[in-house]
Parts: C-alpha cells; structure tokens; sequence
DNA sequence: CGTGCACTTGACAAAAATCAAATTTTGTGG
DNA sequence: CCACAAAATTTGATTTTTGTCAAGTGCACG
C-alpha cells in the first residue's frame, strides 16, 4: 500500500463536493474531498494521466465511452452542437470534477479543454468492477452524483432568468462561489473562458453578455481589473441582482 | 425473505433509468427497472407509504431532509421560489423516480403534487446505512442519479433556447419521450400539469406559453385533443423544431 | 345553469437577437 | 521590442421576440 504524505493534494483521482448529510466537520457551502488517501490509491491503480491543451477536443456526443474522466487542473467545457451549429454549454468542470456521463454506453455531451488540463483517465470497464467491489467508494460517487446534480439545477435556474443583468450576475456568483467553496483567495473573480464561452454558458448572444457586464460596471456593482479577472464592488446590489436563494447562505438563513 | 410474484410492478420502491452501461438487453432510448426484486424487497423494509393530495406540499426548501422519496403513482413537481414570489420548476418527477436531494442536511427545492401522488418515503438515516451496507444497490442508486443527471442537463439544454415556439417543442418532446420510453401507448401526448406550470418549467410567461402552442397548432404540426392532450400531426416538422440532439435516435444515428 | 378559474388573445413597451462596424487584445515574425 | 495580422470584444442601429397588463372566452365544477 502507498505511503503517501497526508498533504492536502496527495497521490490519485480527487473528487470534492459539498457535503448532503450534513456532514459535520465541514462548514456549509464548503467543499470537501470525498475519498480516503486509501480510495483515491485504488483508483489510482486503474487510472492513467491525460493531458489536453487549450481548446483541444477531449471527446465528442455519441462516442462510445469508454472512460471517465477526473480533473487534477484546469477547466473543461461539456457542450452540445446544435445542428446549425452553435454550441450550448451544459456544464464548466473544474479540478476533482468527474465527467464523463454516458446514457447507452455512448456520451452525452461534447468536452474541451477550456484552459490547458491534466486529468485522469479512468476506463469504464475497471472502474464498474472497482466500484461494485466497493460500497464506500460508491457511496462516494454517488455524493458527487448528487452535487452535480444540484449543480446542473442551479445552471438550469440560471437559464431560467428572463433578462441578462441577472443571469451575468448569477454566472458571475457562481465563479464566486466555487471559489470561497475552494478556499481559494476571492478578492476578486477569475474567469478563466472566454466571453463567446461565457454566452453559450448562460444562454445569451455576445453582444448580450458585453452589455450586462457593460451594465453592472457602469451601475458600480463590478469593476473589471483586466477581461478575466472581476471585482465586486457593490456587494449588496450584486446579492440583489442574483437573487438566487443559494446565496442566502448567512447564519440562521431560513430557507434555500 | 418476500415471497413475491414476478409480475412487472411487484411490491416495493421501484427506479427506473435509460442505462448507461450500454445494457444489452434493453434496447436504446428504453427505460428499464434497475432494482431487483430482492433490492426492491429489503428497501421495502425500511420504507413507508405515503399519499398526498394534487396540490399538496410535500416539503420545502431548507426544511431538514429526513427522508427521500419513491414515487409509485402519479406527478409531482420541484420547484424554488423566488422571493418576488415567481416560481421556478428544476423538475417533473414521474412514477419509479426519487426525489429529496438534499445540500448541507437540507431540501434544495421544494416540491408540490402536481397531481394525487403515491409514493415511498424512505428515511435516509436508514437509507443511508443501507447503502453502505450494500454495494449492488448502491450501484443502481448511481445509474439513477447518472439519469437524473441528464434529465436536469436537457431541461437546461432546452431553457437556453432563445425562441419560444422550439422551447414548447422540445417540452412536448421530452413528455412524449417520457411515455415511449416507459412503453406506454404514444399515439397522443399527455401533460399532466396546467399551462402555468408549464410556463415555470420552460422559463417563458403564460401568454408566451400559449401563443407557442397556437402557432404549433396555427403550422398544424400540433393537434389539441383537448387541453390535455396534443398529437404530433406533423412529425418532421416536429422533430425539425424540437431540433434536439436526443431526437436523433433512429436506428444507425451518427452523435447525440 | 351560473360562477370561477384556467386559458387565450390583443395592444403596447421593453428587452434581446441580429447584423454590421469599430475597437482592443493577442500572438507572431521580423 | 516593434509592426502587423488575426482574433476577441465592444458598440451601434435595427428588427424580432417576448414580457406585461388587461380584457375576453370557454371549460369545469358545483
């Protein structure tokens, strides 16, 4: 068995979620690494590392699949093409996301490296037998399951706002959000994709995406330090504007 | 042990998915039971039936989730409030689906019977523990929630949608796939819930909701019954409109 | 057989898509 | 390091679509 250092990152497939029991020694909103240094070995020993540049196609809907994929760095798109072709982005993964979702053994969605990524390849056929051998690790699986799940929801509420201030507001606290939940520093919010990404993400033209950020700049809520990289300003306008009951996260809140 | 008959519906919690894994004895796009009867039976023990009337609250948003639901019979409905009082539906639940996700111990929605629901209530302490204790069940839990993912991934596909008329298309699409895919007779689309809840479903107002349907009816590719229940009158227009990757399924079909 | 609610329809205003042009950034080769 | 080309982004003008508000219509249920 490995003697790994007990690091924060150690050696293996990570997968990080927010916790649905309740667990206790995990703040809410906070996200916690799902596997034992002993889980994330096992997987290892079926896992192999891929690498993808920027922009490169890392599978395409309908493929047979064959793998399942775990994000050590940086960030993928999952999309669809239309046949008029443009794309619609169903979900942004980022570092200790799995993908890979397949529905009769082919793949749903398209995937591309949004930025440059390392990930591992986890093939299907190990990692059913892996997993049927292995109730913790599926309880595991099946608790990122349910985060993606409420993850893919609150993209679908998202689309759901009628008008675009809210929805870039929205997109915007969502970046936020993975980021506090990470405990990385959030002084300001990284976008790592593009804008022509960032419209096919929420549903809106180009042209559409520039205005709202045009919008909450000149309204005082953002301020854009360079094209990646926002501040909140006006925090209390922002809340206001995202008004997604997910936000409602202070102490005591009454409901989500 | 039960001693049960092996007719189709036979006692206890049931889930049904589109297989992942690429069953071979389930044909494409064909929902199957993914319990055994044994799996059906133990979950039986440690769940309870419960009713509720059409309409009827069955939890809300924030509330302390104790229990996961099974439907046997009938609709029901996930929805989130907006504080101005607007609601937002993430999900239809039909027979054989679960219900109760959940987010730091609490409801992520709240969900209404959209019609007089019959289902199971599963107490997720005892779930829980009965997960972990058996890993083939834990397995077919995965490949539901795998579906539930996405379903929630093609309700955000047709929310982006930038027209109206294409939104109440790919909705009729996704009842009428509902019913093929359970093998029920499909000669009519049956919508279960009123125009209203539609109109929350697919992110549009009422009258945008209404005049989609008239201009389907106006093209005669729709055909109302009654307000109830539509036929596809014109099904290459249909599908054209409903122009959704998932469509795509005949025989020897290229990507989805 | 009437009353109420669900749904449809109409008129108008608001927002966003579209098309097109201008501007800024980025990347490359000298 | 600069100049230039290509790409990404912003901006503007116009058109289409949808939301909104309000008034009808019809179905369902008592």
């Amino acid at each position: 068995m490995h003697m790994v250092p007990s690091a924060t990152r150690s050696y293996g497939p990570a997968i990080r979620a927010i916790d649905q029991w309740c667990n206790p020694n995990s703040s809410p909103g906070l996200m916690r690494q799902l596997l034992t240094e002993d889980e994330r070995a096992r997987l290892a020993a079926i896992a192999s590392i891929v690498r993808f540049k920027k922009g490169a196609e890392i599978y395409r809907a309908g493929d047979r699949t064959d793998a399942v994929f775990n994000i050590v760095r940086g960030v993928v798109k999952a999309y669809k093409m239309a046949p008029d072709g443009s794309e619609y982005i169903s979900a942004f993964l980022f570092p200790d996301d799995i993908f890979g979702l397949s529905e009769d053994g082919q793949y749903v969605n398209s995937t591309k490296a949004v930025t440059p990524v390392t990930a591992y390849l986890l093939p299907v056929s190990q990692l059913r037998t892996r997993l049927v051998k292995d109730a913790d690790l599926e309880f595991h699986v099946i608790a990122k399951l349910c985060h993606e799940l409420r993850q893919a929801q609150r993209h679908a509420f998202l689309l759901a706002q009628r008008r675009g201030v809210p929805k870039i507001a929205m997109f915007l606290q969502f970046l936020e959000q993975l980021q506090t939940a990470k405990k990385e520093p959030a002084s300001d919010i990284y976008l790592p994709m593009d804008r022509s990404t960032i419209s096919e993400y929420v549903g809106m033209s180009l042209p559409a995406v520039s205005r709202a950020f045009r919008r909450l700049t000149a309204d005082g809520i953002i301020e854009f330090r360079n094209r990646k990289h926002v501040k909140i300003v006006n925090r209390l306008a922002f809340e206001k504007l995202a008004e997604d009951p997910y936000s409602l996260r202070a102490p005591g809140s009454v409901s989500r």
